[in-house]
DNA sequence: CCTTGATCCTGTAGCTACTACAGACCCTAC
DNA sequence: GTAGGGTCTGTAGTAGCTACAGGATCAAGG
């Protein structure tokens, strides 16, 4: 049976890992780049966490789940950690983040219509000839097959 | 001034990566992968390419410019080395691809959403209180005030 | 009290797709 | 002949985890 006193604080790191979703092993290696604080140890080693290291994962994980990447969580942590923050600060942030999302919609839109532009085009025909093909030798004829010297 | 042969074959790997405009080390790193196959050598052990190589690395390129992963491109290049590659074939692998690169799109523009809306909110004040940090500490308290894009 | 199995610990290797460097060798021009 | 590049090999580093090996420890059943 689970320890009933798990809830509140005095976790495990797998409490942790189930009240976060967060994997077991990540834990860990938060912990070891400076995102997550060392947490105490009890007396044979085992780390234990409370609401703040809750707090702080879900945190990181909803960071994450909007894309940002390790070194921009780490500079909204150290902004709240510092304790003088600024909405204005935290907003050029986002909007750094957000130009950067756009971008890479940008990239994979084009990457769309290229593709579902070839594929379009293709027959579906037990034949060689392949539109993506013409694509991907770029409007040349097929490629040439190289003899291959090892593998 | 430079050899005056190496436009058309008995290319150095600085000629290919120059013709192709890939990384001279991403030339190495290919071949060790098997994606390029290994390439005559002279007495001495230096690289020599030929048309053959430059049309292949090529290949490699506009198959990466469109977002394949290696082992997608791996797939591809062995269908066509087969020799008895069909349309149809390519067009399953490139519709696959086409999948991937959409939810990737309708991820970031989950994203996006809920960012842009977030910060939309901000009042670029220097006051602590910052909606996109309401988001982060608790996604559940104050969620973007905008319809999400399922998935 | 002892055993068993689950969980914890550390360190390290693996993943993708490169990129970069160190140190040795080679090649070409002057 | 020598100076400077280019090339060779192997290895390490990047992001952001994830997974395992091999040992220590914990919690429950007998």
């Amino acid at each position: 049976m689970p320890d009933i006193h798990a809830s509140a604080s005095d976790l495990k790191r797998s409490d942790l890992a189930r009240l976060t979703g967060c994997n077991l092993e990540t834990i860990r290696y938060y912990e070891g780049i400076g995102l997550m604080p060392d947490p105490p140890r009890t007396a044979s080693g085992h780390r234990r966490y409370g609401t703040a290291h809750v707090e702080r994962l879900s945190f990181v994980m909803r960071a994450r789940d909007l894309g940002f990447t390790m070194e921009e969580i780490r500079g909204l942590l150290s902004l709240v950690d510092r304790g003088s923050h600024t909405c204005a600060e935290v907003e050029r942030m986002g909007r750094h983040h957000l130009d950067v999302v756009r971008a890479k919609i940008r990239g994979l839109q084009a990457i769309e219509t290229v593709l579902a532009g070839t594929i379009a085009r293709c027959t579906g025909a037990d034949t060689p000839d392949c539109p993506l093909l013409d694509v991907l030798n770029d409007g040349q004829r097929k490629p040439a097959p190289i003899e291959r010297a090892s593998e």
